[in-house]
RNA sequence: AGGCGGGUAGCUCAGCUGGAAGAGCGCCACGCUUACACCGUGGAAGUCACAGGUUCAAGUCCUGUUCCGCCUACCA
């Protein structure tokens, strides 16, 4: 059946490109909108479009495409749904910097001009990542491609705000907001990324307006006295208690400022009393809704101080506190400093220290979302794998906080509220209104804010598949069946996903959550820039080839552990492609002349290792099966590498060449190969969702009938197949080939040298499966002869083993090296010792008896009998030795 | 401060519901045997972090200690 035969190497260059587009042009990554096959769906977590294919896309969508490429063989009709996300701030930065290095800004362009441009950006380098993608081998249905910016997904961004909004769960307010001095924006709370900081906490004397003792505040950051409205502190506090309801006079600013009592103020800490700073601080900013304090703000979306604050007016907030703790100093109130360790929020886009600030934001009422999204994990609805994720989960839900979602920059979905110039109504609607409804005005003036792009982003499972229309394949596909991510985007993602899910269609948007650990180095450093230690996947597959990459992926992906990744490994994994290619290359050599149409292989024909390697494929497939339902990719891989190399190869292949090469029975020979035939391609149907390319081009070859293997039938377990027998005789022929070769290595035999072994037994069963497999045991161990005596007199001259119930003598020519012989026998014995010692201790143990189950104590005799015989054995023939030297 | 995960062979890690310590890489020895030196055969190598406890039996369950990593919160 096989079609000719297969380079020398693999060259993953030429098959990467040839077979992926040949997938393409067949259309095998389309799924079908309706079927009546069962549906497997999974959505992509949609990569930024500014994005390049790092080392946690290439995990993410590895995984991805293994367990797509694996439903779909099964038999499911399988979505894979790609697309990216308009990423606002990241987008908008790069066409800053863009517009920049034309010495413009984008309020030089003006909105409209800008978005347009930003647009011309994306058309011109936004696909890159999904080409990326494509390198790495990815199944995507790139029929269905979508971005969180195009009409449809925009329509349903439209529509699921005006839904919150008419059911009271957005709401606009001045409250105090994450706010990046850069980015020119406000950013939600879980966008800040905190740093610790080596700083200093300043003392500073804010005098009491009516001449008495003052009182000592501590800050980290003096420039926010500034906006100073009040001084806070413990109500427990015994110091402060004549204080409170106080004036006092904030120094260089000269405000009136009341001493007011908190809970929220610590005795201990500092001094005991807080400066107040609503404007600038959340706490202040909660203390200050809970007083009816005045709030100031201080400085301008740059953080640069603003008019209100006299000389410091148009300084850089930090310059500012140069010039503030100067004048402070000067003015007598700065009463010293201390070293100081606090953590500073940056913006997790640009690292700009965040500003804390009060400002006019849209938010989303979060409670009661969350509620529903805590229900549906704790009811089982969605399970989130590994199990100790949910925790996590659960934890976040229950102390979430309302959801920022307004953005003060251009690129992303314009909130669609609108109010009327005349009136002053507010419209909000999914369709661009064109009149007031309530005073028919026609000057409408739109919110100038942009929603979060998460916003969008959680809506993904469901407006990818074409929602709010109503379409065969939102029926067919949601709930997905399978979400995998990375846990760093938990909360980001997956939680509002699963939120906005349950509040828009009532169901979750999946079934399952796999979340997966971090790449890192191999140092066990996480992978940045700055540190220089970026592996990068392209790279990878450049020199390696990506099925080696991927599988080395899958192969590290242990459940709830980091990886580390290194070249090594990969080229490790390239080694098992060249191994697998070889054996490739072995089979088709005999297979030339093999068809597997024709008349039926007869069970009766197979061979012991046919049936071994048969019973061990099945297993095999077995394991791959539940390890892949399970989500535990290291172990298929590892399951299915030790098959390949260690049984197929190593034993299979070599057990049968000589039936293969051609000398003996034809009708054994047939058996052989078709068994060579199924083992190899169930094998690489295995494999294919891990190695997508090697599998496929030699499938091409073997196969050779026009087939794919990406749309072949996974192989599924057959109790047919099932052979304990066969598996019992061939380990004990295992056995006996590796004791026979242990003694050749050990007692430095030359490998080419052929021996004369003699078996003795007094084991009917072993006696019989040894005769059976005496040409085996010849060929394996290199053998001139080998015999079965009865006769319980050991041979002179010879290197004793032992095998299950066998003794093996390998005769030795002229003198023993008795003093070598000697040695590796109490070797073997000191181990054989210990075992008996455990066993016998076990076994002489009432307790055991009375208490361990029956099939465990019956185990433990069992390997006694088997571990005394060894030990007896070992005996005799170290007592011959001692006699003999 | 709270939570989570981890400390098993030189390195990277498997070891699910407790029943004789495993793999890959590396290392050592011997080998160009007609698929493969990106290989083959054999070998060495572990008080399973520490201390208690439960049990006939503990790497596996419980408690405590310690070290490492991460997450969340707070930080005047």
């Amino acid at each position: 059946m096989s079609e000719g035969s297969l380079s020398k190497v693999f060259d993953s260059h030429v098959s990467e490109a040839r077979w992926y587009q040949y997938w393409l042009d067949h259309n095998f990554f389309r799924a079908e909108d309706s079927s009546l096959k069962p549906q497997f769906s999974i959505v992509i977590p949609p990569p930024n479009v500014t994005g390049m294919l790092h080392m946690g896309h290439a995990l993410n969508n590895t995984l991805q495409d293994i367990m797509t490429r694996a439903r779909r063989m099964q038999g499911y009709n399988a979505l894979w749904m790609p697309g990216t996300d308009h990423a606002g701030i990241a987008t908008q930065n790069v066409v800053e910097q863009e517009l920049a290095k034309e010495g413009i800004t984008r309020n030089d362009l003006g909105r409209d001009k800008f978005i347009a441009r930003v647009w011309d950006w994306k058309e011109k380098y936004g696909g890159v990542i999904i080409n990326q993608l494509k390198r790495l081998g990815c199944s995507c249905d790139w029929s269905r491609e979508s971005f969180t910016m195009d009409q449809k997904r925009s329509k349903a961004v439209r529509e699921v705000f005006v839904r919150l909004y008419n059911d009271g769960l957005i709401y606009q307010g001045d409250y105090i907001v994450n706010w990046c001095p850069r980015c020119h924006t406000a950013i939600s709370d879980l966008e800040v990324e905190y740093d610790e900081r080596n700083g200093f906490l300043w003392q500073i004397q804010y005098p009491c307006a009516d001449g008495t003792d003052g009182v000592v505040v501590a800050t980290t950051r003096p420039e926010t006295m500034l906006g100073d409205t009040a001084v806070a502190v413990s109500p427990d506090d015994k110091r402060y208690k004549d204080k409170i309801g106080r004036t006092l006079i904030l120094p260089l600013v000269n405000r009136r400022i009341p001493i007011i009592a908190d809970h929220h103020v610590s005795i201990e800490f500092g001094s005991g009393a807080v400066k107040v700073t609503p404007a600038c601080d959340p706490n202040d900013f909660a203390i200050a809704e809970r007083h009816g304090l005045d709030i100031i703000k201080i400085m301008d979306g740059a953080a640069v101080i603003n008019e209100k604050c006299g000389i410091y007016h148009g300084q850089d907030r930090y310059e500012c506190r140069e010039n503030v703790l100067r004048d402070l100093e000067k003015g007598g109130y700065l009463l010293g400093k201390e070293p100081y360790v606090h953590s500073v929020g940056q913006c997790y886009r640009c690292k700009t220290d965040i500003e804390p600030m009060v400002s006019r934001q849209w938010f989303v009422k979060i409670k009661p979302l969350a509620k529903a999204a805590t229900a549906a994990v704790i009811k089982g609805k969605t399970k989130i794998l590994p199990k100790s994720w949910e925790n996590t989960y659960f934890e976040w839900m229950n102390n979430i906080r309302d959801w920022c979602i307004s953005r003060q920059i251009w690129w992303g979905h314009r909130i669609p509220v609108w109010h009327c110039d005349i009136c002053g109504k507010e419209i909000v609607s999914t369709k661009d209104p064109s009149a007031c409804p309530d005073c028919k005005g026609v000057t409408l003036t739109q919110e100038e804010d942009v929603l979060d792009t998460w916003f969008s982003s959680a809506l993904w499972p469901f407006s990818t598949l074409g929602w709010p229309d109503k379409t065969e394949a939102l029926k067919t596909f949601y709930p997905t069946s399978l979400l995998i991510t990375g846990f760093d985007i938990l909360f980001f993602w997956v939680a509002r996903m699963m939120m906005m899910g349950l509040y828009v269609m009532k169901d979750v948007p999946f079934r399952d959550v796999y979340l997966h650990a971090l790449v890192r180095d191999e140092m066990g450093e996480k992978m940045s820039k700055s540190k220089g230690n970026i592996i990068d996947p392209l790279e990878m597959i450049d020199k390696f080839g990506a099925d080696a990459f991927r599988y080395t992926l899958a192969a590290l992906t242990a459940q709830g552990r980091d990886i580390k990744m290194s070249e090594e490994r990969i080229a490790g994994y390239k080694h098992f492609i060249n191994k697998i290619w070889n054996a490739t290359r072995f089979s088709l050599m005999n297979l030339e002349d093999y068809s597997s149409s024709g008349v039926p292989v007869g069970k009766d024909t197979l061979s012991l290792p046919d049936r071994w390697i048969m019973h061990r494929l099945n297993v095999t497939i077995s394991e791959v099966t539940k390890a892949l339902d399970e989500y535990h990719f290291n172990d298929a891989a590892s399951s299915i590498y030790q098959f390949i190399w260690h049984e197929l190869c190593d034993w299979y292949l070599e057990l049968s060449k000589p039936t293969l090469y051609g000398k003996g029975d034809p009708i054994k020979r047939r058996a052989a190969q078709h068994t060579l035939f199924t083992a190899m391609t169930s094998s690489l149907k295995l494999l294919h969702p891990f190695m997508p390319f090697v599998t496929e081009e030699i499938w091409q070859t073997m196969v050779g009938d026009g087939s794919s293997i990406m749309v072949s039938e996974f192989p599924r377990p057959d109790d047919a197949h099932e052979d304990r027998v066969a598996e019992r005789e061939m380990g004990l022929i295992m056995d006996a080939i590796t004791s026979i070769r242990n003694i050749r290595g050990e007692m430095n035999i030359a490998p080419s040298k052929k021996l004369q072994v003699i078996i003795f037994t007094q084991d009917t069963e072993a006696s019989a499966i040894i005769g059976m497999g005496n040409g085996y045991i010849k060929n394996l161990a290199n053998l001139e002869s080998l015999t079965m005596s009865n006769s319980e007199e050991e041979p002179r001259n010879a290197a004793t083993g032992v095998a299950g119930l066998l003794r093996l003598y390998v005769l030795l020519e002229g003198v023993v090296d008795i003093a070598g012989e000697r040695k590796r026998l109490e070797k073997e014995m000191a181990k054989v010792d210990k075992d008996l010692m455990v066993i016998s201790r076990k076994l002489a143990n009432r307790d055991f008896l009375a208490k361990a189950s029956k099939t465990v104590v019956g185990k433990e005799e069992e390997k006694f009998n088997e571990v005394k015989e060894k030990h007896d054995i070992l005996e005799t023939a170290l007592k011959r030795l001692r006699d003999m030297g």
